[in-house]
DNA sequence: GCACCAATTGACAGCGCTGTCATTTTTAAT
DNA sequence: ATTAAAAATGACAGCGCTGTCAATTGGTGC
C-alpha cells in the first residue's frame, strides 16, 4: 500500500541502506547518489515511517511537551510553535501535562520517556526550573530543551531558552514611573515560577534607579492567575495608603485586578493604572485593553524545538552557535488603555 | 534495557504469542493462563512498544485529533478530554490543527493518516460536519468520531457526538424571556458551523413559543471571535430601535459585545442584559460575570475518545450501545451576573 | 478407554527500517 | 602503472511485536 525504503531503492537503483542514508542526511553519499535517490524520493512520495525507524534505531522521531500551567493560550501558542518545527523536519510531537507537585513525577517522566521512545523534551516552568528533572534528564542521556526566565549572561545556556523578565518588568515599571506613578502595587506570581522573582526583581530595580523607595507593603503574594489577581488587587485597594497602580505579573492576574477595581468602584487608568505580562489574546479583551509585554510564546517554542532538534541530531555546541538562533528574548512593552498619569 | 514481550513470556512460562493475546484481550484465552501473564505483565512493570505494535500489525496505537479552532480554551479542554483517555487505554495522541479552508485539505488529511499511521480520528467542527471529509475516511475506511450539532433523533449516530445547541439555546432565550425581553439581539457565529445555525434556531424557536414575534433586524451576521462580537454589539446598540438583551453565539463573542456596550456607555445587566454560551473560564472573568450555557468539553472529548478506541477495536454498535455511554450533550443554563430584567 | 472436535497454545515469518561489518570503488601517493 | 588508504556502497541481521497456521490440550459422548 504505502511506499517503503526499498521501493525507493530499486527505483534508483542502489541498496536500501544507501537509501537510508539519503535520508537520514549521512555523510560519505556522493552527491550523485544523493540527488538520484532524492529524485527518487520525491517520484514516489516516499516518507519514512517512524514506528519502523525507531524500532530500528537508537533514535526516535518524536519530541515530548512536558507542562502544567492552566494558561490555555500560553500552552496553544507554544503547541503551535514547537508543531510546526515538528511538521518541517518530520518529527512527531507528545504532548504531555501533567502536575509539577506529584510526589512521584520523576517516575512519571521515567515511565514517559522509555515508553514512548522519545527523542528529547522540551520543557516550559516550572518543570525547566526544577534541578531535579534536570539531573534526571541528563542521566537519562535524554537531549531536552528548557525554556526559562532569566538571561543569557554567564551560563552555561547550552539548552536554554532565556526569556528576560527583568529587563521587561524593569521598562514596565518604568512606563509607570514615567507617567508619575511612585504608590505601585506588585501582584507576584507563583514562587515555583522563576520569573515571578525575576519580574518582582525588575520593578524594584526600576524603583531604585528612579529614587523612589520600594515599599513592601505593596508587594503581594499571589499566583498567576485570574483568582488571584482579584485578591491581591482587593487587599491593595482595600488599604488606606492605596496605590495609584499595579503591575500585576502576568494578563490573567490584570484582569482579576481590574475586576476587582470594577468592584470596587474604581475607574481604569483615571484612578488606578494597570498593567500586566504575556500580551495574551486576553489582554485585548478587557475593558479597558491592558498595557502589558509582548511575550511571542509561539516564536519562543520554535526556537525551542529547532535547538532541540539540532541536540537530538547530535550537532555539536559550535555547530549550534553558527546557526545563530534567537536564544534570548526580552518582552517587549505594549502601550494600551489600561494606564494613565498618576493622579495627584 | 526495557522489558520486552519476550521477557513476560519467559517469566510466565509461556510463548510469546500467549502474551501478545493477553495484552491485546483476544478471547480464548484460559482465565488462569490470563492471570499468569498479567501477573508477569505487573511484576515486570511490561508495556508493550507501540512502534512495534504498528510495525507488526494492520492496527496502530494512535488517534488524531483534527481541529480548526481559534478558541484555546475549547482545544485545551478537548485535548484534555481525548488525553486522558488515550492513557488509560495506552493510545498515544496526535494533535493536527490544520484549515478547513484550505484547498488541499483532504489530500493533507491522507498524507497524515497514511503517514503517521493512525488508527482513527476524532473530529471537531467545521471539519465533523463537512460531508466530504467523512465521506474520505469511510473510503479509506478510518474509524472516526465526530462532535456535531445537533439531536441523536433519527440519524444514523453510531460515530457521533451530539451537542443539542437548539435545546441550549432555548433555554438561554427561554431564560431572557422570562426576565421580560422582547427585543433580543442575536449574534450569529460562523457559518461553516453548524452550532451557529442551531443556536439561531433554538432562539428563534423560543420566541415563536413565547408568542414574541422574530426580527430579523435584531440577527446579526457573524463569527465566533471577540472582534466580531464587539462589531455585532455595536451595531445593534446604534440603532434607533435597539434591543434590551443580546444573545451572542459563544462567550467570546459575548465578551465582545460587553466591550462594545461598556464603549457605548450602556450599562449591563441595568441597560442591557447580554448571554453567552460555553462556559468557558473567561465568562467568569468579564465584569460583570457572563450568564451562559456550560458546555462540558472535556468530558465531551472524553466520550468521543472512547467511542473511537471502541470502533478501532472492532467492537459491533450494539456492543457499544450496551456500554451505555453518553453520546448526547444539552448544554445548562449558568445563570451569572450579565443579565436581568428588562427595563421597560 | 477411545475417537472426535473445539479450545487453547506455540512456532515462525516478516512489518520497514537502522546498525554493523564486509565489499567495492575512488582517490592520492609513489 | 601500482599500491595503500579512504570513501562509498551493500548484505544482512534483528528491533518488538502481530498474523498465520500448525500443534497440542482438554472435554465430550459412546
Amino acid at each position: 500500500m504505502s511506499v517503503t525504503i526499498n521501493d525507493v531503492a530499486k527505483h534508483a537503483g542502489v541498496s536500501m541502506k544507501t537509501v537510508s542514508r539519503v535520508i537520514n542526511n549521512e555523510s560519505s553519499v556522493r552527491k550523485a547518489t544523493y540527488e538520484k535517490v532524492m529524485a527518487s524520493v520525491k517520484a514516489l512520495n516516499y516518507r519514512p515511517n517512524n514506528s519502523a525507524r525507531s524500532l530500528a534505531g537508537t533514535r526516535s522521531y518524536t519530541i515530548g511537551f512536558i507542562y502544567d500551567n492552566p494558561n490555555a493560550y500560553y500552552v496553544i501558542d507554544m503547541q503551535n510553535g514547537l508543531l510546526s518545527e515538528c511538521r518541517q523536519y518530520n518529527y512527531e510531537l507528545l504532548i504531555h501535562p501533567c502536575n509539577h507537585q506529584s510526589a512521584d513525577l520523576e517516575e512519571e517522566l521515567r515511565n514517559l520517556i522509555n515508553h514512548s521512545r522519545i527523542a528529547g523534551v522540551v520543557l516550559t516552568p516550572p518543570f525547566s526550573e526544577m534541578p531535579n528533572v534536570a539531573k534526571m534528564l541528563d542521566k537519562m542521556e535524554l537531549p531536552f530543551v528548557r525554556i526559562i526566565s532569566g538571561s543569557e549572561k554567564g551560563k552555561k545556556a547550552s539548552s536554554c531558552i532565556f526569556i528576560n523578565d527583568h529587563e521587561a518588568a524593569y521598562s514596565i515599571t518604568q512606563h509607570l514611573l514615567d507617567h508619575g506613578h511612585k504608590k505601585i502595587g506588585f501582584l507576584c506570581g507563583g514562587k515555583e515560577h522563576h520569573s515571578s522573582t525575576e519580574r518582582l526583581e525588575g520593578y524594584q530595580a526600576a524603583l531604585v534607579d528612579n529614587q523612589v523607595r520600594p515599599n513592601k507593603q505593596f508587594v503581594i503574594e499571589g499566583e498567576y492567575s485570574f483568582d488571584s489577581g482579584v485578591k491581591g488587587a482587593k487587599k491593595l485597594l482595600g488599604r488606606k495608603n492605596k496605590p495609584t497602580a499595579i503591575f500585576a505579573s502576568n494578563d490573567e492576574m490584570a484582569a482579576g485586578a481590574l475586576f476587582a477595581a470594577r468592584l470596587m468602584g474604581v475607574s481604569i487608568p483615571e484612578e488606578l493604572s494597570i498593567v500586566g505580562f504575556e500580551d495574551s489574546p486576553f489582554s485585548r479583551q478587557t475593558w479597558p485593553k491592558l498595557t502589558t509585554a509582548h511575550q511571542p510564546n509561539k516564536f519562543i517554542a520554535q526556537q525551542a524545538a529547532n535547538l532541540l532538534i539540532s541536540k537530538i541530531q547530535g550537532q555539536s555546541n559550535e555547530q549550534i552557535e553558527e546557526k545563530n538562533m534567537i536564544r534570548s528574548f526580552s518582552p517587549e512593552l505594549v502601550v494600551r488603555d489600561s494606564t494613565g498619569p498618576a493622579k495627584d
